[in-house]
DNA sequence: GCGGGGTGTTCACGTTCGCGAAACAACGGT
DNA sequence: ACCGTTGTTTCGCGAACGTGAACACCCCGC
Protein backbone atom coordinates (compact mmCIF):
# COMPACT_ATOMS: atom_id res chain seq x y z
CA UNK A 1 0.00 0.00 0.00
CA UNK A 2 1.35 3.49 -0.88
CA UNK A 3 0.36 6.80 -0.91
CA UNK A 4 0.15 8.72 -3.73
CA UNK A 5 1.69 11.06 -5.21
CA UNK A 6 3.64 11.33 -1.34
CA UNK A 7 5.20 8.04 -1.61
CA UNK A 8 6.58 8.11 -5.18
CA UNK A 9 9.54 7.09 -4.67
CA UNK A 10 8.62 3.70 -2.29
CA UNK A 11 6.36 2.76 -5.32
CA UNK A 12 8.89 3.31 -8.12
CA UNK A 13 11.04 0.59 -5.94
CA UNK A 14 8.20 -1.73 -5.24
CA UNK A 15 7.46 -1.60 -9.38
CA UNK A 16 11.70 -2.44 -9.60
CA UNK A 17 11.20 -5.47 -7.05
CA UNK A 18 8.15 -7.06 -9.22
CA UNK A 19 6.04 -6.34 -6.04
CA UNK A 20 2.18 -6.06 -6.38
CA UNK A 21 0.85 -2.49 -4.63
CA UNK A 22 -2.24 -0.50 -4.11
CA UNK A 23 -1.86 2.97 -4.47
CA UNK A 24 -4.07 5.10 -2.19
CA UNK A 25 -4.88 8.21 -4.52
CA UNK A 26 -5.13 11.52 -1.87
CA UNK A 27 -6.02 15.06 -3.40
CA UNK A 28 -7.95 15.54 -6.62
CA UNK A 29 -4.99 14.54 -8.73
CA UNK A 30 -5.35 12.04 -11.53
CA UNK A 31 -4.51 8.30 -10.55
CA UNK A 32 -1.27 7.38 -12.15
CA UNK A 33 -1.17 5.10 -15.06
CA UNK A 34 -0.48 1.34 -13.95
CA UNK A 35 2.67 -0.36 -15.41
CA UNK A 36 1.17 -3.59 -14.77
CA UNK A 37 -1.62 -6.08 -13.60
CA UNK A 38 0.39 -6.36 -10.28
CA UNK A 39 -0.52 -2.41 -9.64
CA UNK A 40 -4.18 -1.02 -8.93
CA UNK A 41 -5.31 1.65 -7.12
CA UNK A 42 -8.03 3.73 -4.94
CA UNK A 43 -8.99 6.93 -4.18
CA UNK A 44 -9.58 7.92 -0.42
CA UNK A 45 -11.97 8.06 1.33
CA UNK A 46 -12.81 4.92 0.72
CA UNK A 47 -15.15 1.86 2.09
CA UNK A 48 -13.37 -0.40 3.71
CA UNK A 49 -15.26 -3.05 1.58
CA UNK A 50 -13.77 -1.50 -1.76
CA UNK A 51 -10.36 -1.20 -0.34
CA UNK A 52 -10.29 -5.06 0.73
CA UNK A 53 -11.50 -6.05 -2.87
CA UNK A 54 -9.14 -4.36 -4.49
CA UNK A 55 -6.34 -6.10 -2.08
CA UNK A 56 -7.90 -9.61 -2.89
CA UNK A 57 -7.65 -9.08 -6.41
CA UNK A 58 -4.22 -7.69 -6.27
CA UNK A 59 -3.21 -10.67 -4.21
CA UNK A 60 -4.88 -13.38 -6.05
CA UNK A 61 -3.13 -11.95 -9.21
CA UNK A 62 0.35 -11.92 -7.38
CA UNK A 63 -0.25 -15.77 -6.41
CA UNK A 64 -0.96 -16.14 -9.81
CA UNK A 65 2.51 -14.38 -10.80
CA UNK A 66 4.50 -16.26 -8.08
CA UNK A 67 3.52 -19.74 -8.99
CA UNK A 68 4.47 -19.92 -12.34
CA UNK A 69 8.11 -17.88 -11.80
CA UNK A 70 10.94 -19.94 -10.64
CA UNK A 71 13.14 -18.59 -7.54
CA UNK A 72 16.74 -18.95 -6.20
CA UNK A 73 17.37 -18.07 -2.79
CA UNK A 74 20.16 -16.90 -1.11
CA UNK A 75 21.09 -21.18 -0.55
CA UNK A 76 21.80 -22.08 -3.83
CA UNK A 77 18.10 -23.50 -4.22
CA UNK A 78 15.96 -23.30 -7.03
CA UNK A 79 12.49 -23.47 -5.95
CA UNK A 80 9.70 -24.01 -8.18
CA UNK A 81 6.49 -24.63 -7.74
CA UNK A 82 6.28 -26.40 -4.58
CA UNK A 83 9.13 -28.07 -5.48
CA UNK A 84 13.27 -27.75 -5.01
CA UNK A 85 16.50 -28.63 -5.97
CA UNK A 86 20.20 -27.32 -4.66
CA UNK A 87 22.21 -26.34 -7.10
CA UNK A 88 26.17 -25.99 -6.72
CA UNK A 89 27.13 -22.51 -7.08
CA UNK A 90 28.19 -21.75 -10.30
CA UNK A 91 25.25 -23.75 -11.52
CA UNK A 92 23.25 -21.33 -8.91
CA UNK A 93 24.60 -18.05 -10.59
CA UNK A 94 23.87 -19.36 -13.64
CA UNK A 95 20.31 -20.65 -12.81
CA UNK A 96 19.82 -16.75 -11.25
CA UNK A 97 20.71 -15.48 -14.14
CA UNK A 98 18.56 -16.75 -16.42
CA UNK A 99 15.79 -16.94 -13.82
CA UNK A 100 15.65 -13.13 -13.79
CA UNK A 101 15.22 -12.70 -17.48
CA UNK A 102 12.73 -16.33 -16.88
CA UNK A 103 11.41 -16.08 -20.36
CA UNK A 104 13.33 -14.57 -22.14
CA UNK A 105 17.33 -15.13 -23.96
CA UNK A 106 20.43 -14.89 -21.57
CA UNK A 107 23.60 -14.28 -23.84
CA UNK A 108 26.47 -16.71 -23.33
CA UNK A 109 28.33 -13.45 -22.36
CA UNK A 110 25.93 -12.69 -19.60
CA UNK A 111 25.71 -16.45 -18.36
CA UNK A 112 29.66 -16.20 -18.13
CA UNK A 113 29.61 -12.96 -16.23
CA UNK A 114 26.71 -14.01 -13.86
CA UNK A 115 28.58 -17.48 -13.05
CA UNK A 116 32.59 -15.88 -13.05
CA UNK A 117 32.30 -12.95 -11.60
CA UNK A 118 35.74 -12.68 -10.86
CA UNK A 119 35.75 -12.21 -14.72
CA UNK A 120 37.34 -14.34 -16.80
CA UNK A 121 36.21 -16.66 -18.54
CA UNK A 122 37.67 -20.40 -17.80
CA UNK A 123 37.74 -22.42 -21.39
CA UNK A 124 35.33 -21.72 -23.71
CA UNK A 125 33.08 -24.85 -23.47
CA UNK A 126 33.17 -24.38 -19.45
CA UNK A 127 29.90 -22.49 -19.63
CA UNK A 128 28.31 -25.88 -22.05
CA UNK A 129 29.31 -28.09 -19.35
CA UNK A 130 27.71 -26.33 -16.65
CA UNK A 131 24.49 -25.60 -18.57
CA UNK A 132 24.64 -29.85 -19.50
CA UNK A 133 24.49 -30.13 -15.93
CA UNK A 134 21.61 -27.80 -14.82
CA UNK A 135 19.54 -28.93 -17.31
CA UNK A 136 19.14 -32.69 -16.06
CA UNK A 137 18.74 -30.85 -12.64
CA UNK A 138 15.61 -29.12 -13.17
CA UNK A 139 14.36 -31.20 -16.12
CA UNK A 140 13.10 -33.64 -13.46
CA UNK A 141 10.80 -29.94 -11.87
CA UNK A 142 9.23 -29.03 -15.25
CA UNK A 143 11.55 -26.56 -16.59
CA UNK A 144 13.43 -26.30 -19.32
CA UNK A 145 16.88 -25.10 -20.82
CA UNK A 146 16.29 -24.08 -24.71
CA UNK A 147 19.17 -22.99 -26.48
CA UNK A 148 18.89 -20.50 -29.21
CA UNK A 149 21.39 -20.63 -31.26
CA UNK A 150 23.97 -17.97 -31.44
CA UNK A 151 22.17 -15.99 -29.39
CA UNK A 152 22.21 -17.85 -25.70
CA UNK A 153 20.26 -19.65 -23.70
CA UNK A 154 16.29 -19.41 -22.38
CA UNK A 155 14.85 -20.55 -19.69
CA UNK A 156 10.58 -21.63 -19.80
CA UNK A 157 8.28 -24.26 -18.71
CA UNK A 158 8.25 -27.43 -20.33
CA UNK A 159 5.02 -28.25 -21.80
CA UNK B 1 -19.68 -0.03 -19.22
CA UNK B 2 -22.37 -2.31 -17.01
CA UNK B 3 -24.39 -0.95 -13.80
CA UNK B 4 -23.92 -3.53 -11.30
CA UNK B 5 -25.42 -5.38 -10.22
CA UNK B 6 -28.89 -4.38 -12.42
CA UNK B 7 -27.35 -5.08 -15.23
CA UNK B 8 -25.80 -9.24 -14.14
CA UNK B 9 -27.28 -10.51 -17.00
CA UNK B 10 -25.64 -8.12 -19.95
CA UNK B 11 -22.28 -8.19 -18.21
CA UNK B 12 -22.39 -12.22 -18.12
CA UNK B 13 -22.64 -11.78 -22.44
CA UNK B 14 -19.76 -9.73 -21.82
CA UNK B 15 -17.72 -11.91 -20.12
CA UNK B 16 -18.41 -14.47 -22.31
CA UNK B 17 -17.60 -12.42 -25.34
CA UNK B 18 -14.84 -11.77 -24.16
CA UNK B 19 -14.98 -8.02 -24.07
CA UNK B 20 -13.64 -5.58 -21.92
CA UNK B 21 -16.13 -4.08 -19.38
CA UNK B 22 -16.26 -1.64 -16.40
CA UNK B 23 -18.52 -2.31 -13.51
CA UNK B 24 -20.56 0.78 -12.32
CA UNK B 25 -21.54 0.05 -8.58
CA UNK B 26 -24.37 1.42 -7.16
CA UNK B 27 -25.59 0.52 -3.55
CA UNK B 28 -23.42 -0.45 -0.67
CA UNK B 29 -23.64 -3.79 -1.86
CA UNK B 30 -19.87 -5.54 -1.91
CA UNK B 31 -18.19 -5.40 -5.70
CA UNK B 32 -17.83 -8.05 -7.99
CA UNK B 33 -14.78 -10.16 -8.23
CA UNK B 34 -13.42 -10.04 -11.46
CA UNK B 35 -12.87 -13.06 -13.63
CA UNK B 36 -10.09 -11.44 -15.82
CA UNK B 37 -7.97 -8.81 -16.50
CA UNK B 38 -10.17 -7.20 -18.87
CA UNK B 39 -12.86 -6.56 -15.96
CA UNK B 40 -12.74 -3.75 -13.54
CA UNK B 41 -15.01 -1.90 -11.26
CA UNK B 42 -15.79 1.50 -9.58
CA UNK B 43 -18.08 2.46 -7.36
CA UNK B 44 -20.57 5.39 -7.61
CA UNK B 45 -20.81 8.45 -7.44
CA UNK B 46 -17.15 8.94 -8.77
CA UNK B 47 -14.80 11.97 -10.55
CA UNK B 48 -15.34 11.66 -14.05
CA UNK B 49 -11.00 11.75 -13.88
CA UNK B 50 -11.40 8.25 -12.08
CA UNK B 51 -13.98 7.00 -14.46
CA UNK B 52 -11.81 8.04 -17.80
CA UNK B 53 -8.47 6.45 -15.78
CA UNK B 54 -10.15 3.19 -15.25
CA UNK B 55 -11.52 2.79 -18.79
CA UNK B 56 -8.24 3.95 -20.39
CA UNK B 57 -6.40 0.83 -18.42
CA UNK B 58 -9.20 -1.38 -19.83
CA UNK B 59 -9.23 0.20 -23.46
CA UNK B 60 -5.48 -0.60 -23.18
CA UNK B 61 -5.70 -3.99 -21.79
CA UNK B 62 -7.97 -4.84 -24.35
CA UNK B 63 -5.80 -3.99 -27.43
CA UNK B 64 -3.29 -5.68 -25.75
CA UNK B 65 -5.11 -8.67 -25.68
CA UNK B 66 -6.54 -8.11 -29.41
CA UNK B 67 -3.64 -6.67 -31.23
CA UNK B 68 -2.49 -10.41 -32.05
CA UNK B 69 0.48 -8.09 -33.21
CA UNK B 70 3.80 -10.66 -33.45
CA UNK B 71 6.44 -9.25 -32.36
CA UNK B 72 10.40 -9.94 -33.00
CA UNK B 73 12.99 -9.36 -30.13
CA UNK B 74 15.54 -8.10 -29.92
CA UNK B 75 16.84 -11.82 -29.27
CA UNK B 76 15.97 -13.17 -32.51
CA UNK B 77 12.74 -14.57 -31.26
CA UNK B 78 9.31 -14.05 -33.44
CA UNK B 79 6.63 -14.36 -30.62
CA UNK B 80 2.82 -14.95 -31.31
CA UNK B 81 -0.33 -15.12 -28.89
CA UNK B 82 1.91 -17.01 -26.15
CA UNK B 83 4.04 -19.17 -28.17
CA UNK B 84 7.71 -18.44 -29.66
CA UNK B 85 10.24 -19.82 -32.21
CA UNK B 86 13.81 -18.65 -32.22
CA UNK B 87 14.86 -17.58 -35.74
CA UNK B 88 18.34 -17.55 -37.17
CA UNK B 89 20.20 -13.92 -37.60
CA UNK B 90 18.75 -13.67 -41.45
CA UNK B 91 15.60 -15.02 -40.98
CA UNK B 92 14.81 -13.01 -37.99
CA UNK B 93 15.89 -9.73 -39.96
CA UNK B 94 13.24 -10.00 -42.61
CA UNK B 95 10.91 -11.41 -40.18
CA UNK B 96 11.15 -8.14 -38.60
CA UNK B 97 10.83 -5.88 -41.41
CA UNK B 98 7.54 -8.35 -42.30
CA UNK B 99 6.39 -7.60 -38.98
CA UNK B 100 6.67 -4.03 -39.30
CA UNK B 101 4.12 -3.82 -41.86
CA UNK B 102 2.47 -6.89 -40.67
CA UNK B 103 -0.84 -6.80 -42.86
CA UNK B 104 0.57 -5.42 -46.06
CA UNK B 105 3.58 -5.73 -48.39
CA UNK B 106 6.62 -5.68 -48.38
CA UNK B 107 8.98 -5.38 -51.60
CA UNK B 108 11.77 -7.69 -52.64
CA UNK B 109 13.97 -5.67 -52.39
CA UNK B 110 13.14 -3.99 -48.99
CA UNK B 111 13.59 -7.69 -48.17
CA UNK B 112 16.42 -7.50 -48.87
CA UNK B 113 18.05 -4.52 -47.68
CA UNK B 114 16.82 -6.01 -44.44
CA UNK B 115 18.35 -8.86 -44.21
CA UNK B 116 21.63 -8.11 -45.63
CA UNK B 117 22.60 -4.57 -44.70
CA UNK B 118 24.73 -4.10 -47.30
CA UNK B 119 22.38 -4.39 -49.81
CA UNK B 120 22.55 -6.61 -52.15
CA UNK B 121 21.65 -10.52 -51.60
CA UNK B 122 24.83 -13.26 -52.28
CA UNK B 123 22.60 -14.74 -54.95
CA UNK B 124 19.55 -13.86 -56.61
CA UNK B 125 18.05 -16.68 -55.44
CA UNK B 126 18.96 -16.61 -51.43
CA UNK B 127 16.14 -14.41 -50.70
CA UNK B 128 13.40 -17.12 -51.92
CA UNK B 129 15.31 -19.91 -49.80
CA UNK B 130 14.88 -17.89 -46.62
CA UNK B 131 11.34 -17.63 -47.38
CA UNK B 132 10.53 -20.68 -47.80
CA UNK B 133 12.44 -21.52 -44.82
CA UNK B 134 11.03 -18.74 -42.78
CA UNK B 135 7.35 -19.81 -43.88
CA UNK B 136 8.36 -23.54 -42.53
CA UNK B 137 9.21 -22.17 -39.18
CA UNK B 138 6.46 -19.64 -38.62
CA UNK B 139 3.28 -21.78 -39.89
CA UNK B 140 2.80 -23.66 -36.69
CA UNK B 141 2.73 -20.90 -35.11
CA UNK B 142 -0.50 -19.69 -37.26
CA UNK B 143 1.25 -17.53 -39.50
CA UNK B 144 1.27 -17.52 -42.70
CA UNK B 145 3.67 -15.54 -45.50
CA UNK B 146 1.89 -14.69 -48.57
CA UNK B 147 3.29 -14.26 -51.74
CA UNK B 148 1.85 -10.95 -53.61
CA UNK B 149 3.56 -11.69 -57.64
CA UNK B 150 5.87 -8.74 -58.59
CA UNK B 151 5.05 -7.27 -55.36
CA UNK B 152 6.67 -8.60 -52.68
CA UNK B 153 5.54 -10.67 -49.43
CA UNK B 154 2.73 -10.04 -46.66
CA UNK B 155 2.90 -11.26 -43.19
CA UNK B 156 -0.93 -12.64 -41.91
CA UNK B 157 -2.53 -14.89 -39.58
CA UNK B 158 -3.79 -18.03 -41.14
CA UNK B 159 -6.97 -18.73 -40.96
C1' DG C 1 47.76 -37.87 6.65
C1' DC C 2 44.33 -40.22 4.02
C1' DG C 3 40.42 -41.23 1.50
C1' DG C 4 36.14 -39.89 -0.58
C1' DG C 5 32.46 -37.24 -2.27
C1' DG C 6 31.24 -33.08 -4.34
C1' DT C 7 32.70 -29.67 -7.47
C1' DG C 8 35.00 -27.18 -11.40
C1' DT C 9 37.57 -27.49 -15.70
C1' DT C 10 39.45 -29.38 -19.92
C1' DC C 11 39.54 -32.49 -23.81
C1' DA C 12 37.73 -35.02 -27.58
C1' DC C 13 34.41 -36.33 -30.15
C1' DG C 14 29.81 -36.31 -32.40
C1' DT C 15 25.83 -33.79 -33.58
C1' DT C 16 22.99 -30.12 -35.02
C1' DC C 17 22.32 -26.02 -37.42
C1' DG C 18 22.76 -21.67 -40.39
C1' DC C 19 23.79 -20.39 -44.76
C1' DG C 20 24.36 -20.09 -49.52
C1' DA C 21 24.76 -22.42 -54.34
C1' DA C 22 22.81 -25.03 -57.69
C1' DA C 23 19.26 -27.53 -59.83
C1' DC C 24 14.72 -28.26 -60.75
C1' DA C 25 9.64 -27.73 -60.49
C1' DA C 26 5.73 -24.80 -60.60
C1' DC C 27 3.34 -20.76 -61.79
C1' DG C 28 1.59 -16.60 -64.36
C1' DG C 29 1.26 -13.36 -67.82
C1' DT C 30 1.77 -12.30 -72.74
C1' DA D 1 4.60 -21.68 -76.44
C1' DC D 2 7.69 -18.68 -74.28
C1' DC D 3 9.89 -16.22 -70.54
C1' DG D 4 10.51 -14.14 -66.23
C1' DT D 5 9.29 -14.95 -61.41
C1' DT D 6 8.84 -17.72 -57.49
C1' DG D 7 9.03 -22.23 -54.51
C1' DT D 8 11.29 -26.22 -53.00
C1' DT D 9 14.83 -29.63 -52.56
C1' DT D 10 19.40 -31.10 -52.15
C1' DC D 11 24.13 -30.60 -51.14
C1' DG D 12 28.44 -28.99 -48.83
C1' DC D 13 30.89 -26.25 -45.72
C1' DG D 14 31.85 -24.20 -41.45
C1' DA D 15 30.48 -22.78 -37.00
C1' DA D 16 28.01 -23.50 -32.79
C1' DC D 17 26.59 -26.69 -29.52
C1' DG D 18 26.12 -31.15 -26.39
C1' DT D 19 28.02 -34.56 -23.65
C1' DG D 20 30.81 -38.42 -21.84
C1' DA D 21 35.05 -39.08 -19.76
C1' DA D 22 39.05 -37.85 -17.45
C1' DC D 23 41.49 -34.91 -14.52
C1' DA D 24 42.48 -31.40 -10.75
C1' DC D 25 40.96 -29.41 -6.63
C1' DC D 26 39.06 -28.56 -2.09
C1' DC D 27 36.73 -29.32 1.98
C1' DC D 28 35.51 -32.56 5.49
C1' DG D 29 35.53 -36.67 8.69
C1' DC D 30 38.25 -40.12 10.60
Amino acid sequence: MVRWPAEAERLDHLRAAGRARLLLVEGDGPPPIAVDRLEDWIRLPAPDLDLRARVDRLARAAVEAALEQPLVDDDGLLRYSQQWVSLPPVEARLAAALVDRFGSVVSRDALTRAAWSDGQAPGRNALDVHMSRLRRRIESMGLLITTVRSRGYLLAVAH
